[in-house]
DNA sequence: GTGCGTGCAAAGACTTTGCACGTAC
DNA sequence: GTACGTGCAAAGTCTTTGCACGCAC
């Protein structure tokens, strides 16, 4: 819960270097993602802020989340023909999502060695890696008798 | 160009082995996106077979790169903001994306590696990998001089 | 005070769906 | 002959935008 302060600085100096003004609707916003504490859609942050009595426009909400984005404070998370989802991102470069597709769950890991990976085949082609993002989707191993699922 | 003949195969059957028909647009549009070679979007296939002087409906292409997807022959693939993209998978378990932010490309390279990887994180946890999805954002390296780009 | 921000509702973009007719098996 | 497929247009979903008023700086 305290790394609302140093997230909220962050977000402050990144709009004052654009010009942009810290109002009480995106402070809101970065407050209740930061609750949300995970992967979260446009909708449940509507709903989050809601439930706790602010009235914040679904138009104020997408705007945020796009600064959000652009200042690497949250990651623009995509699934196959799923709606946007974010999640909190603080400046990480990567990020590498377990999606269990059998039970509908979504874990977020580190794998630094795909950092090394990643400067490894950049370098190879005179590249210089910006981020990247790894989805693997996995099931329980126990699922072993799976070619009859349905 | 002689790949079409195993795909259209490996198509056909799992229509029938879901008892699915094999009908004159879903070969036409088959045949459309192995001419495309590449990724391609929903509006460029529906143009490249208006172009060929088929017409077949938006509706049916929208619903034969779900069942194309479903058999695994294509993937689907997104990216930040931007309008669905489809590419040839042709039973490809993995796949990874190098974005080139800066010009606006996307290639499409091979990662052994990570195959390798994937399989360690899964089996620390009990878990089956099914597939992955690895997108590299990156620049060329001469943009030495990026802090002061716009 | 000024310019950015907000809410609202309407517009937009892509994708899906309902229906009646057509066709692969 | 039957069940699935197709085209059309309308409906849906999520997201963006225009505008007038309000507030942070």
């Amino acid at each position: 819960m305290d790394i609302i302060e140093p997230l909220c600085a962050v977000f402050r100096r990144a709009l004052k270097d654009e010009g942009l003004k810290y109002t009480p609707e995106r402070a809101r916003i970065l407050d209740a993602i930061i609750e949300l504490d995970g992967l979260f859609e446009a909708d449940q942050l509507l709903d989050a802020l809601k439930g706790k009595g602010y009235s914040v426009s679904k138009a104020t909400v997408y705007r945020t989340l796009k600064l959000l984005e652009s200042c690497a404070i949250i990651q623009h998370v995509l699934f196959d023909r799923e709606q946007s989802h974010y999640q909190l991102a603080f400046g990480k470069q990567g990020n590498t999502l377990l999606i269990h597709v059998d039970k509908g769950e979504v874990e977020t890991i580190e794998l630094p060695e795909l950092i090394a990976l990643r400067e490894r085949i950049c370098a190879n082609r005179g590249l210089q890696a910006q981020g990247h993002k790894l989805q693997i989707f996995v099931t329980s191993a126990d699922d072993r008798a799976d070619a009859d699922g349905s």
